[in-house]
DNA sequence: CGGTCGTTTGATTACGATCAAACGAAGTGG
DNA sequence: CCACTTCGTTTGATCGTAATCAAACGACCG
């Protein structure tokens, strides 16, 4: 679960040890409980050690948009350590497990050991330029490619992550969360998903998910991974 | 300039001095100037002292989306300090002067100095959370949801600022730069603004803007500044 | 004085929303 | 074990918001 944070920056022996001595709970969750809503004042933030969570926002006429989609390693919600008000919900997508920790704890900890603090700020600045992405997608993408990119995102993720081979997974989510996602309706997801798999772009069954064809994939979500600064390592 | 950062977390003298003494070099550019551009790999991250700038992403089939407004004093882009290549373009939107300054005085000072560190991790956070709401904009409310929302943060903005007073300001960017800002097209947005001006809710001349009605328009804007984390403050 | 840029207005089109309903799978309780 | 509910998916029909195409206007600038 750390290994994460160590491809992030490079950490000393006992930076790795503070990592781990950090003060923490564990609980388990299950699938559609809540872990921090908006308007709280948590006094932790908390890290996923299995299972799926994901972030998301309702506005004032009741629509949901998803904001993030949380893999298991990810600290979820590390803004909760610095920033006093939660300004989203998080959720989990799925059962799975969840280690609280004091945002007193993580304070000190990016105080005392720097290249830590550097590792957890440069974690939250991918978190942040996927959020960038987003909103390219969902401000300036047309409906199918909106949806290529993020079945394109989402088989990067988790492949990389370990939970996907050769462009095939499992989506975490129900069509009307990727919908909300997307910044779509759930009828109009199932029928672009239909679409992509009669052009032979995609195949699935439930809601296991193959990507048939990458290149042109790739082309139709109009993707490139480099937001997702898979080589980004802050050298201390 | 640095009372920005000071705001955000408890930063002693040294802190201070340590942040005023960073090399860097001046630079006085022009309106539409990029400083940055999708893909570089800067080795500098800059601070604007004068002027406003924007941040955006282009799409393949050449659609714009504007990601961000940078007013003085913010330092625009903390992200390429860290991070190895930029993901997206920033440029001017107006005349000013911005403070090259290098990437590694950023890093080192991060971990020479944990609380500045800290304090310009919470700007990014900051920065995060300003682009989750974007992507609620632009994924869940409609075009004349989105304007007003849009309208409100730039005013509390530049209020914050010291740049407008009363609900009323200079926009600091065409039509069509809001237009890509919120997802619409600016054909749609002049007629989304004049229906706003003959609703009584803004009145305007040229790039001047006058909220009208405060709370009207905070409604119809679905808008709630707790995202801009005005309150918060990591003390150290 | 033309030329460019940003704004404004009009007419038409289209993409995705909405409304509606059926279906299958999984889970619940009698 | 089967009726029944619930949830997610699927398909069809219609509607509406915002895009697109087009053109005129005003301001500023060289």
């Amino acid at each position: 679960m750390l290994r994460k944070l160590e491809r992030r920056a490079r950490l000393g022996e006992d930076d790795r040890d503070a990592l781990l001595a950090l003060p923490h709970q564990l609980r388990q969750v299950s699938a559609g409980a809540h872990i921090i809503r908006d308007g709280d004042r948590p006094d932790f933030c908390c890290l996923l050690l299995s299972g799926f969570a994901f972030r998301h926002k309702i506005t004032g006429e009741g629509g949901r948009q998803v904001l993030s989609l949380h893999l298991a390693g990810d600290f979820v919600d590390l803004q909760n350590g610095l920033l006093e008000v939660s300004d989203h919900n998080v959720q989990m997508l799925t059962d799975g497990e969840v280690a609280f920790v004091p945002r007193e704890a993580i304070k000190a900890l990016a105080l005392a050991r720097p290249a830590v603090g550097v590792a957890m700020w440069v974690d939250t600045l991918v978190d942040s330029s996927i959020f960038r992405e987003w909103v390219v997608n969902v401000g300036r993408r047309d409906a199918r490619t909106r949806i290529c990119h993020i079945l394109c995102e989402f088989s990067l993720r988790l492949e990389e992550a370990g939970l996907a081979k050769h462009h095939r997974y499992e989506l975490p989510m129900t069509q009307e969360q990727l919908a909300d996602a997307v910044g779509l309706t759930s009828v109009h997801v199932n029928r672009v998903l239909r679409q992509l798999g009669e052009e032979g772009l995609i195949s699935r069954q439930k809601r296991s998910i193959v990507i048939e064809d990458w290149a042109r994939m790739r082309e139709a979500g109009d993707f490139n991974a480099r937001y997702l600064h898979y080589d980004t390592c802050a050298a201390a």
